[in-house]
DNA sequence: GAGTTTGAAACT
DNA sequence: CAGTTTCAAACTC
């Protein structure tokens, strides 16, 4: 059928999970992988229904928590499908309400207890008022959109597509409430607006969780009220100026996007795509509308970015710089509606997402809400440095890789931002693809979606990603431009069945020439062996479903075989949390202009592999390497031998970066921070997971600082490094030696940013040490099962921590933290507090943390007590120097977020159902069992 | 285009 | 955890 060797099909395991494909499809695959798989798969359901084909990595895999967002408390309903009102859906966003609505409820006590104590408490809430508000999002789409705006309800959510034409509008009334509401709710705002920047922040957060709250049914301030009747105004203001606008069509198209939507549902990609249409559509439509507010317009900026970046899916740093970049490129070019298309495009996104549910919403707003915890330092500062576009923060087989260093996604993306315009959508991702080299593709794409009637949906989605296209990563347009040619294909298939016949049909080496041609515009497959549903396959192992480029043989990574995929995907990471996670980790993002100019920061050093290499013969200089493929430097989580990488050897990893440390002192305020930039890199770089613990724990500046000050020469390759241990929780280091140390300080910086770190370990205690320092974001990813610990998800909640305001942010998970007694400072926040004075590194960390990491609670020694692993960390000693070296150089504005972990375990139970992670993992059990 | 080499992934 | 096998990409001719 189908496949060419559907009896053999080397994907038992995999495929045979599939064996439940979604309702949806019954390809003969699906049969046959029924037939093939004993196991029957309750747990289908929950996953297979939506993905669709566009789904960009991230969500074309399901992660966790796609998956669980998507699950139905019930077992299968599949979101997507029910556009028009489901009451299914709506008992269910119910449900989650009072979830939601407890939480909050719980999280408000705990701040009026905390009172302004602790910004850290506050934050939790605040983070869980934030997801509220998210939550609510939808709902005030919805309403802002028709007639349905009266009903505040997130549960009314039917009318999913108006309201991602009027996403805007609601977005912006949240935020307007949010600010009527602040007043009111002095208290909770108080701890927020503390801090000037976080105000913002503050105000989205709080706001939007009495918002919630209200929706959840309890009281409702009438004041709220009023709010909400006048965003609905404003909302239909809104509305009538798109009319006016003429990209109107486009909306048109969005509205069309039902079917789009439903064929993916759950996808966050849809989401993002509809909120990068959504920004296109508010940039050029909605401009007047924005103007009202000011402020409103600097936090939609930066929601528009955090958006962008979850979007993602991938590394912070990576993701900070694409948003930044975009951010900064959209602003640029369409300076009149800034905010719209942040604000819009969440509402669109979330109405988008799955007009069946709000629960689905909710999780879409959530997502979004992960994505808005981002850093607003990010915004302006960073101008798009993508020193290294090789997928970074991204699978290998991403589409950075196939673009060249030199280009780097900075010049497609300025070139996608000039050619953006209020139209330019297409122009924009046309643009993009040239950059990326993959026009052929992408052209091919856009016509396809341009003819056929999918083709609306797709060419909403088109647009939209152009419109984000120029902020947004790559990726997604590769992930579209996927989805687009699977479409094509399948229109061209008319239902065959067999899509891989047909995609195989045409030679593979003609694609592959093709691709070659293009210079590996986006790398395809060409599996033969492994259905394309094993890490083997480069497409899967990115999360992306193969595509027309591919001459993969009997492929199942199709959007048809989307249970397989998933069931799959979930045997592997059940294996290997980390498997999907990006492997090449992109530290630096936000490299300051100038220091960019000077094209230090350029170097692929500050990039890493999350596990590194292991070449034996290749010497690292050859794309067998993934380092090297990865245009990266190798670094201590290599185990290569007679490393000779260009992009920087693995000994010279840490010598680099003490030197580039040792010299921050001495350089230019510019410079300075562009180190800072590159320390703050650093400290996002997957090796510095450790699964193991905080890197708080560890304390012992003195004992670490080499006298040099920086890092020592030599490098460890010990396998410690390895990024992979991070899931395993294996061994803390124990290595003292100064690069260790510098790793360690590091860590502690992002620990809390790091997912891998959050996730796999001890949750509950690194968990509580970043509520202490930060509150955790909450994010979609929070939904995803706790017992999977899957990079995307991670690598959104490390997003979010990420963000300098994520503290803020702190979910219902936060609340957990909160509670946990956690405590003293640890070395750490000695060594922050020094630097802070030194005004070196607190200015990196300030903006956002600095009363985290000052505050007595420290999140530090609690870990240390906690974590088993014991893990030592070294003292922040060469942030320490950075900072005292810089002394007041902090212009680069970044937040570098020392704490922020995300709340897996603890977030998933409160929002999500635990049934669905002991379901998850009874799946992959089941799984296990099979294989 | 076929065959070889290489290293990651998967398996035992 | 180590060793082996499988796999697909990279590379060579």
């Amino acid at each position: 059928m189908d496949s060419p060797e559907p009896t053999k099909s080397p994907i038992p395991s995999s495929a045979a999970p599939s064996s439940s494909f979604s309702p949806v499809q019954e390809s003969p695959f699906s049969n046959f992988v029924s037939n093939l798989s004993p196991i029957k798969h309750d747990k289908v359901p929950h996953v297979a229904p939506r993905f669709l084909g566009l789904s960009s990595p991230p969500l074309v895999f399901t992660s966790p928590r796609i998956n669980t967002l998507k699950r139905p408390q019930s077992s299968n309903v599949e979101v997507s499908q029910n556009v028009k009102g489901d009451e299914q859906s709506t008992n269910r966003s119910g449900d989650l309400e009072r979830s939601v609505s407890e939480l909050h409820r719980e999280m408000i006590v705990d701040i009026k207890e905390d009172d302004t104590k602790d910004s850290m408490s506050v934050q939790p809430s605040s983070s869980s008022g934030c997801v509220d508000e998210y939550l609510a999002d939808p709902v005030e789409a919805d309403c802002v959109d028709s007639a349905y705006s009266v009903n505040l309800n997130l549960k009314q959510s039917n009318n999913v597509p108006e309201s991602s034409a009027n996403g805007l509008p609601c977005s912006k009334n949240l935020e307007s409430v949010d600010k009527h509401y602040s007043g009111r709710e002095a208290d909770a705002v108080q701890l927020l607006s503390r801090q000037s920047e976080k105000g913002l922040e503050t105000f989205d957060i709080e706001p939007l969780r009495i918002k919630e709250d209200q929706h959840g049914g309890q009281g409702i301030s009438d004041s709220c009220q009023q709010i909400d009747s006048d965003m609905f105004d404003l909302s239909s203001q809104e509305q009538g100026s798109k009319n006016l606008n003429p990209q109107k069509g486009v909306e048109d198209d969005g509205y069309g996007c039902d079917g789009f939507l439903q064929l993916q549902p759950g996808s966050l990609q849809m989401v993002q795509a509809y909120e990068g249409f959504a920004e296109n559509v508010g940039g050029v439509t909605d401009a007047p509308f924005y103007d009202t507010t000011h402020d409103l317009e600097a936090i939609e900026h930066l929601r528009g970015m955090s958006r962008r970046c979850l979007q993602f899916g991938e590394p912070q740093p990576e993701s900070k710089a694409n948003c930044s970049g975009s951010s900064n490129l959209v602003n640029d070019v369409i300076t009149s509606v800034p905010l719209a298309t942040s604000s819009k495009t969440e509402s669109l996104g979330s109405s988008h997402v799955d007009s069946s549910t709000s629960r689905k919403r909710r999780l879409v707003n959530l997502s979004q809400l992960a994505v808005n915890m981002i850093p607003q330092s990010y915004d302006n500062r960073s101008s798009l440095t993508v020193s290294k576009p090789s997928g970074i923060g991204l699978h290998l087989n991403s589409i950075f890789n196939a673009i060249p260093t030199d280009q780097g996604g900075t010049v497609s993306m300025k070139l996608a931002v000039d050619t953006m315009g209020t139209e330019g959508i297409k122009s924009a991702s046309i643009t993009s693809c040239q950059s990326m080299e993959n026009m052929e593709n992408c052209s091919d794409a856009f016509e396809k979606v341009s003819t056929a009637p999918q083709d609306r949906t797709l060419e909403a989605k088109v647009s939209t990603i152009e419109g984000s296209a120029a902020s947004e990563s790559l990726c997604t347009m590769e992930s579209i431009e996927c989805h687009m040619t699977v479409n094509r294909k399948r229109k061209l298939s008319s239902g065959d069945g067999d899509i891989n016949e047909v995609f195989n049909q045409q030679s593979p080496k003609n694609k592959r020439k093709k691709l070659s041609d293009s210079d590996e515009g986006c790398k395809r497959c060409n599996c033969k062996k492994s259905k394309c549903v094993k890490l083997y396959c480069d497409c899967f192992a990115a999360g992306i479903y193969c595509a027309e480029p591919c001459s993969c043989q009997g492929c199942f990574n199709r959007p048809e075989y989307e249970s397989t995929v998933l069931e799959t995907r979930q045997q592997i990471e059940s294996r290997n949390p980390l498997a999907f996670a990006p492997k090449i980790v992109q530290p630096v993002t936000e490299v300051p202009v100038n220091s960019r100019e000077d094209g230090n920061w350029k170097t692929p050093s500050s990039a890493r592999h999350k596990r590194g290499c292991n070449c034996k013969r290749s010497m690292c200089l050859k794309k067998y390497c993934e380092c090297y493929q990865a245009n990266v430097g190798c670094s201590i989580g290599c185990r290569c031998e007679g490393c000779k990488n260009v992009y920087g050897k693995k000994e010279d990893y840490y010598v680099t970066e003490a030197i580039v440390k040792r010299g921050v002192g001495e350089l230019s305020e510019s410079t300075v921070a562009a180190k800072k930039d590159f320390l703050h890199s650093e400290l996002c770089n997957p090796h510095y997971l450790t699964p193991t613990t905080p890197s708080f724990e560890h304390s012992d500046p003195g004992k670490n600082a080499s006298a040099s000050g920086l890092l020592p020469m030599r490098c460890l390759p010990s396998p410690e490094s390895d990024p992979t241990n991070v899931s395993l929780a294996k061994s803390p280091r124990t290595s003292n030696t100064n690069d260790m140390l510098l790793e360690t300080s590091k860590e502690n910086l992002y620990v809390g940013s790091h997912r891998d770190k959050i996730n796999y370990n001890n949750a509950d205690n690194i968990l509580a040490d970043d509520c202490h320092q930060t509150p955790l974001p909450n994010h979609p990813s929070i939904i995803i099962d706790s017992s999977s610990s899957k990079p995307r998800e991670l690598t959104n909640l490390s997003r979010l921590n990420l963000g300098p305001r994520s503290g803020c942010f702190t979910l219902g998970g936060s609340l957990r933290w909160r509670s946990s007694p956690i405590t003293p400072k640890s070395p750490i926040d000695k060594e922050l507090q020094q630097l802070d004075s030194d005004g070196g590194l607190y200015d990196i960390l300030e903006d956002d943390t600095p009363e985290m990491l000052k505050d007595t609670s420290t999140p530090l020694k609690s870990v240390k007590a906690s974590s088993p692993n014991g893990k030592r960390v070294s003292p922040p000693h060469k942030l320490h120097q950075l900072g005292s070296s810089s002394s007041g150089s902090l212009r680069s504005g970044r937040k570098f977020m020392l704490k922020a972990v995300p709340s897996f375990p603890p977030l998933t139970p409160c929002i999500v159902s635990k049934g669905n992670s002991n379901e998850s993992r009874s799946n992959y059990e089941e799984d296990g069992s099979k294989d």
